[in-house]
RNA sequence: GGGGGUGUGGCGUAGUCCGGUUCAACGCGUCAGAUUGUCGAUCUGAAGAUCGCGGGUUCAAAUCCCGUCGCCCCCG
């Protein structure tokens, strides 16, 4: 299910295959977020093109709108949006503590109200994990609680009880099994906020329920940068080396490095779609915020001898400026197009750098670069 | 030519009747910053008007008075 094809002689990284039900998945990958079942603004094809591999999406959103039954009824979320590759599923712990209006936790579930419409729900993690069976999920996640920094130690100690309670119940749901039939996998996660006990306990606990992988959650949630790279690096060292290890919600380039070097092996991060939908596109550089006035009689590409559909299509970034400024919609799918082709390109150097043995040297070179 | 209306940051307006710590404000625009399991969202900050111009009254004028210029409407 999960291979490590080459371990880097000098860090933690490592390169491998994992394999899904909708194809194998290199290692370190980076997943786009598309919540809606779509990567906002981006079409499967043009996902392809950006030499993606994965795709996030997110059981709340989906049960929410269009729902489970719709999704079902059209073949599965592949088929609904036109996605043969991979996909994971968030369960929508997160949304449900970042969204959702009135949420009531019990052991049970959580009950919560819609922040669309305001509409009452109660899910149990059962009903989470069947959901993402019908979306026809590749990777499903377990609910959790995603607990924001600073958090009492009471606190991050109850809700990590909850979140284990829950992960137990998911992993039963799921069959008790490393996969499905159809190779489909479900990831633990790692909570416990910062307190170093709870995080080792947390990891320690989920091991022993055997998952297919494993995720950090709880990371880049408002804490100090140190601490974060401190709570993820020593979160990882309870799982096992044989294991996928997953960051959830991270991150920007350079966090993308760090936790590499740490020994992770995918990512999910809104950062280079929502960027893209403000207005700022990645190069290994830097940003460029192409808002800005700097750009109104700048021809160049975003970044010279880059491949994505934006570059190759000579668009300059005096244009995509404008057509940002003017809240035109080819403006932010031509920065969303650069960015997630920076991104996938990224960890495709990466990958090379892990085989080769040389990672840290790509990483000082992307620092040295100006990449943050 | 006569009558009426109007002039306040780039644009659109509030304030004018009852001069003075809600009088120089608001929206848009511009400029910049934030954004980490989503946000075509939102938030933060900055620049920018001596209130058409000139004079007068007053301790004090965007506000009252006189003149003048521009624009709009109506009548000839």
């Amino acid at each position: 299910m999960f291979t490590i094809i080459h371990q880097d002689k000098h860090s933690q990284a490592r390169t491998g295959l994992l394999k899904s039900a909708h194809g194998v998945v290199k290692t370190p990958a980076f997943m786009p977020v598309g919540t809606q079942a779509t990567v906002k603004t981006l079409s499967a094809q043009e996902l392809l093109d950006c030499q993606i591999q994965i795709v996030l999406s997110n059981a709340y959103h989906l049960y929410l709108r269009p729902g489970r039954e719709v999704i079902k009824q059209a073949g599965g979320l592949h088929k609904f949006m036109g996605w043969n590759g991979p996909i994971l599923t968030d369960s929508g712990g997160f949304q449900v503590f970042s969204l959702a209006l009135l949420r009531k936790i019990t052991e049970k579930g959580v009950e919560f109200q819609s922040h669309i419409d305001g509409s009452r729900h109660f899910l149990t993690p059962e009903d989470i994990i069947a959901t993402q069976l019908d979306l026809g999920s590749d990777i499903l996640m377990p609910l959790d609680e995603c607990v924001h920094y600073p958090a009492q130690r009471d606190y991050a100690q109850e809700s990590l009880k909850l979140t284990h309670l829950w992960a137990r119940r998911s992993q039963e749901a799921f069959g008790r099994r490393e996969q499905t039939d159809d190779g489909r996998l479900l990831f633990g996660i790692v909570q416990g906020s910062t307190y170093r006990d709870l995080r080792q306990q947390a990891a320690e606990e989920l091991v022993g329920l055997n998952f297919s992988g494993y995720a950090v959650g709880g990371i880049s949630v408002g804490e100090p940068e140190g601490l974060k790279f401190e709570v993820l690096e020593h979160s990882l060292k309870f799982l096992p080396q044989e294991k996928p290890r997953y960051t959830m919600g991270i991150g920007t380039p350079l966090d993308i490095l760090k936790a590499v070097e740490m020994g992770v092996d995918m990512f999910d991060c809104v950062m280079p779609t929502r960027h893209a939908r403000n207005g700022t596109a990645f190069t290994k550089s830097g940003k460029l915020v192409l808002r800005n006035a700097l750009y109104i009689n700048d021809y160049q590409l975003i970044e010279e001898d880059c491949q994505c559909l934006a570059c190759r299509h000579n668009y300059t970034r005096a244009y995509i400026r404008h057509l940002v400024n003017t809240d035109e919609i080819l403006g932010v799918r031509l920065v969303s197009l650069h960015n997630v082709y920076f991104y996938a390109m990224l960890m495709q150097k990466i990958r090379a750098a892990i085989q080769q043995d040389r990672f840290l040297e790509l990483k000082k070179e992307f620092l040295e670069g100006g990449l943050r």
